[in-house]
DNA sequence: TCCATGTTTCCAATATGCTGGAAATATGAG
DNA sequence: CTCATATTTCCAGCATATTGGAAACATGGA
């Protein structure tokens, strides 16, 4: 992933609206929220989320497909780990502080048991 | 972290020229560097400089010290991990499908012997 | 066809962010 | 004290983002 790419991600991301529409897709999975859905769960305005989800979907984060009179969005899993791989990039050759952490982070979401990234903010 | 916290780090790195600020200090590592050498690697002008670099300071994800004449930047580890934890919180139990090339890319960085993270763009 | 539902687009007001020039502050050297 | 260096602050102009209301579009059912 480029610069470009990666700060236009970040930037979709910055955004605590995007961020709360984007967790609740990644925890959703593949199976994807509707449009609707997320804006009950949320508590949003159907035209702000629909712009969020249009500034979300052009940073190429998450993917939509129409079911019916509903659109699904879905996290765009490969997009995440590009983006999580171009911030980790270069961060052990020059800081292995900050390399050992991450390691414990992704040593428990190794094993996928559903639990092993709940209490990872206390880290 | 919290999620208002987390937005805000995003968006303060949701700028190619502040995004290119943090990488900088990450790869210096805990040395830092001062405000005029980023300024010169990155030919910023130095009151825009000096201005991205509050962002990325009021976000927490960078500190300072003064060293004579002049001050010296970091990047802040413990804010960095946090905000990886916080992105990749609630995504294995949703979705293994984001969880298992995670746990590739830390599996390199877990080994920090210089080039571990070098080649992660085109996974 | 007509209607209800789901989602998006249009629009205008407001707010926030970015940029670069110039001046101001802080530190250290002579 | 005076000067050079390093960095920040001030400021104004410009651009972009956010918000909410209302209308428009798409789909499926009666």
């Amino acid at each position: 992933m480029e610069s470009k790419a990666a700060a236009a991600s970040l930037s979709a991301l910055g955004h605590e609206g995007r961020l709360a529409i984007f967790r609740l897709l990644v925890k959703a999975g593949p199976v994807g929220v509707a449009a609707g859905e997320i804006a009950r769960r949320l508590a949003m305005l159907p035209n702000s989320l629909s712009a969020n989800l249009n500034v979300l979907s052009h940073a190429g984060l998450i993917t939509s497909r129409r079911e019916g009179r509903s659109i699904i969005y879905c996290a765009d899993y490969a997009a995440m780990t590009g983006l999580l791989g171009f911030l980790m990039e270069d961060c052990c050759s020059g800081a292995p502080e900050i390399c050992a952490p991450l390691s414990d982070i992704v040593a428990k979401a190794a094993d996928c048991d559903g639990t092993c990234l709940t209490e990872l903010e206390t880290a």
